[in-house]
DNA sequence: GCATAAATCTACCCGTGGTAATTTAATCGC
DNA sequence: GCGATTAAATTACCACGGGTAGATTTATGC
């Protein structure tokens, strides 16, 4: 079995989706059919595994998740399509999700734990940045901004996974809301 | 030296202020004057010490918040001051704040991400309610609000703590601004 | 003062990330 | 085709942290 950063990465994908986020990385060399070192030298640490997935997921996110915005009829739409698109997929690659999100334990905790949010945040605060330049307000609230929205959207996502409380277009609706409308009672 | 609970938490609190967030729990124990074993009889397991190292912080932090909160002149002030309190306090016990708050490595990850949260979040709730129901509003939309809140909240903190890439009073109106009004442009 | 009981500590096990040393495979020269 | 050299992989190991059983000390009762 060949072992190119493609197909290790992938193997680390299948492991991940069929055991659960738990997974060791001889484990993953082992799905790969190859042994840890050779896992190290296609790419690299536990932290630039971790990165390379959470690429490789967000990249999967924003093109699932970008059809269905661009199908929106309005901003608030598209808000809706969203969160709603960022759930299910969460939930549908809930395991991954879960492995690239959670891993607070390295050295630089605080790296580790934002790693997915680093990239999300990014596209976030490009198109909020471009939306509120067009509304003739200020877009220097856009890296602020986009780590909040990522934030909440990241753990009413845990939350949900962990509880199953309510159905999926209750969630969505009600973080919907809170994200287009805010706090106030205006709205 | 003695080893009841109080005293065993209060120095996993000091060794944590002044060593990180990466401290083991033999340096814990040592730093209790006392050894592994004992720490587990006075407080449980790795995750019953996160358990209660969060518990104490929240308390801590809804005293202090609480203060800043019952003194605003409004809602929306209430508001900016629980963020620039949640911010400020987060920043001068950040090492504790990360210990609690970072903890995705056990086998239940999603449980110990939110072990912080978890208890914000119920606080929130409460708040939300509330308030809703004396808006005349729907009040079945605590529970996803506050996980929403405390997450958007939560990262903004980390991101923040991280980069400090702006000053505190801004971020705090920035942030702010995004929860009471939301993202639509009306605001 | 001695035996018993209760507390603590030392020593160990296991799993995991990361790497060095050993072995296997492949390439080159003849 | 065959031996020597080089490149590749594998195995074996180390370090470290959480968790616990067994050895040791300290205290109590007679």
């Amino acid at each position: 079995m060949i072992a190119d950063r493609e197909s290790l990465l992938v193997a680390a994908e299948r492991l991940i989706r069929e055991r659960g986020p738990n997974v060791s990385l001889d484990a993953i060399a082992a799905e790969a059919g190859v042994t840890k070192p050779i896992l190290y030298r296609g790419v690299g640490d536990r932290e630039a595994l971790v990165n390379a997935l959470a690429q490789r997921l967000t990249v999967r996110m924003t093109e699932e998740v970008g059809k269905l915005v661009s199908e929106a009829s309005d901003s608030r739409d598209a808000l809706h399509r969203l969160v709603g698109g960022y759930l299910k997929h969460a939930e549908a690659d809930r395991h991954l999700y879960l492995y690239v999100t959670l891993n607070g334990a390295g050295d630089d905790r605080v790296r580790n734990s934002l790693i997915l949010a680093d990239g999300t945040a990014g596209q976030f605060a490009e198109g909020i940045a471009v939306y509120r330049t067009a509304q003739g307000a200020d877009p220097g609230v856009a890296k602020t901004w986009s780590y909040g929205l990522v934030g909440a959207l990241h753990f009413v996502t845990l939350w949900w996974l962990r509880d199953q409380s309510v159905d999926l277009e209750q969630v969505t609706d009600q973080i919907t809301s809170l994200m287009w409308s805010g706090f106030s009672p205006s709205a």
